[in-house]
DNA sequence: AAACTGACTTCTC
DNA sequence: GGAGAAGCCAGTT
């Protein structure tokens, strides 16, 4: 049912995200049609209501830092990013090479 | 219905 | 390069 457009835009392009890839905040909001509404990508997230269908986990801040997790801290999500083969730098996500649609996005 | 909050982004100093 | 401030969107209460 699409009652809810970013809602289930937004959910529906976090389920997208490939394995060993992430998105950002921003990345979604643009793909949603909103590139400014990257504060409500967020929030959705924190909702998340298709839990398991959606892996919030993969979206991260636009400079690749984790952000809070509703499912243990941080800690969880970067030790499940690495878990995926995600790319760290430090405490932040490697963008460069584990962003999602790094090549094409951002015209 | 209105107001506030929030897992963001981007600019400027 | 690091820190601070402003702006925008949707959802929740």
């Amino acid at each position: 049912m699409s009652k809810n457009l970013f809602r289930d835009k937004i959910y529906a392009l976090t389920k997208q995200i490939p394995l060993g890839k992430v998105a950002t905040y921003g990345q979604l909001a643009r793909l949603a049609g909103n590139p400014q509404a990257a504060r409500a990508v967020g929030m959705l997230m924190k909702m998340n209501p298709d839990a398991p269908n959606t892996p919030c986990h993969r979206v991260v801040a636009a400079n690749g830092g984790l952000t809070g997790y509703s499912g243990g801290g941080v800690s969880t999500k970067k030790e499940m990013l690495l878990s995926e083969g995600v790319s760290f730098k430090g405490d932040k996500v490697d963008l460069a090479i584990s962003k999602w649609n790094n090549n094409l996005e951002r015209k």
